[in-house]
DNA sequence: GAGGGTCTGTAACTAAGTCACCGAGACCGT
DNA sequence: ACGGTCTCGGTGACTTAGTTACAGACCCTC
């Protein structure tokens, strides 16, 4: 292991009170997971409280008629809100967890999860907040969903996905799913996108060629 | 005041130590409001955790183009998630609350709302189960607004809306603003019904007259 | 009962999703 | 290298949903 623990890499837990601190340090689990692992999903309860220390998980949904849509993304830094949720109210979610990268997590137990919440003012805030982001953001999904363009959805998406990089690995189905829609329309706009010399496309590849432009029909939405 | 004490309508709260209840019971400020308040919106912070005596909240989304959806109701005995993500957390929203009733809620100052969830473990269930039912909720209206066929979810909304009664009092716009569609897609599918012989539509007013032939609709989607 | 506002109906059009199919490229084993 | 198979991308025809524009019906108030 390297020597920065863990726990350096969430703030709020440095305020904790010395002992519940020391408790977490030694009493927690680290799990590690490979690129793919369902973390959670219809009929799998979680049974620990999860704080993401590296990787991604992508929370989708699928539709009976098999269509997909991403929810969001667990970063590093992260708990998993709707595990949370799930493990402190009884109610079943149809959502699923997938590691899109290799993960490596900190379980912490119901009963230590419980004891921080209630000990720990700074523990509580870090949970509320995670929850309200989460939210918050889940209304933006649907106003996104709802009211928004699909030639503007895409576009923001792919300058959310590619990031600093000048390209996105994805197929057309991949991005199709990401805004739950379906694959012959996202053909159809990146030809035109492409038409416009805003990108190139590739099997698997999406390079972008001009993201000032796609950035303005984000903003002109 | 009626001889019944309010705590007496949440159950959970039954179990709180008695110092605690005690301290809810004479602590609290009930709140009256009148029929289309607007309990919260887009900048206006809740200063209390609010629990739900009496009456009905409406959570909406408004578009920049003014199309508007409905997220979720707050019902008696339910506590509004958003206010408490917001009161623990930092995080702004830009959905708004409606009083769609005259109502009546208990508002739990902040800090003994701190104080609840750090001494009850029953009050923290509480407050984490509702947490857990909004976002699954959120989670099925993302699922619907996606893939599910307008008819659909107009006939599914309308036997939702009815209950018990046989008439739905709402305007074709206040239908749309439910699903988040637009009000001639709303008339279309109306008049479709009517011709099926399903309902009857009167100025600002749906009655039902075939809810069977709605629900199967609803069932074989 | 005139005039204003609200609510509903409808036609023509655009955007998005569905269905069916095909062809190009990647992969794999022999 | 060859053929078989699979995934991925492209396209046309069609259906459904949302948009634009406008007109008529109803309702309320003066």
């Amino acid at each position: 292991m390297s020597s920065k623990h863990w726990t350096d890499t969430f703030p709020p837990l440095q305020k904790l009170p010395q002992e519940i601190f020391a408790q977490l340090r030694q009493a927690t689990l680290i799990v590690e997971l490979p690129e793919g692992s369902r973390i959670f999903g219809p009929g799998q309860a979680p049974e620990s409280f999860l704080l993401l220390l590296t990787g991604t998980i992508r929370v989708q949904q699928t539709s009976e008629s098999g269509r997909e849509i991403v929810l969001y993304r667990v970063q590093a830094g992260e708990s998993c809100a709707l595990t949370t949720a799930c493990l402190m109210g009884y109610e079943e979610y149809q959502a699923e967890g997938i590691a899109e990268t290799p993960i490596r997590a900190v379980a912490i137990p119901r009963a230590l999860f419980d004891q921080l919440i209630a000990t720990s003012r700074e523990f509580r805030q870090f949970v509320f907040t995670a929850f309200s982001r989460r939210i918050t953001n889940l209304f933006r999904v649907i106003e996104e969903v709802a009211f928004e363009r699909i030639d503007v959805r895409l576009a923001q998406k792919l300058l959310e996905l590619a990031g600093a990089k000048q390209q996105v690995v994805a197929t057309h189905q991949d991005l199709a799913n990401e805004l739950g829609s379906a694959r012959e329309v996202i053909t159809r706009q990146l030809t035109e996108f492409a038409r416009r010399g805003w990108l190139r496309v590739a099997r698997g590849i999406v390079e972008i060629t001009d993201r000032p432009a796609l950035a303005r029909l984000v903003q002109r939405s």
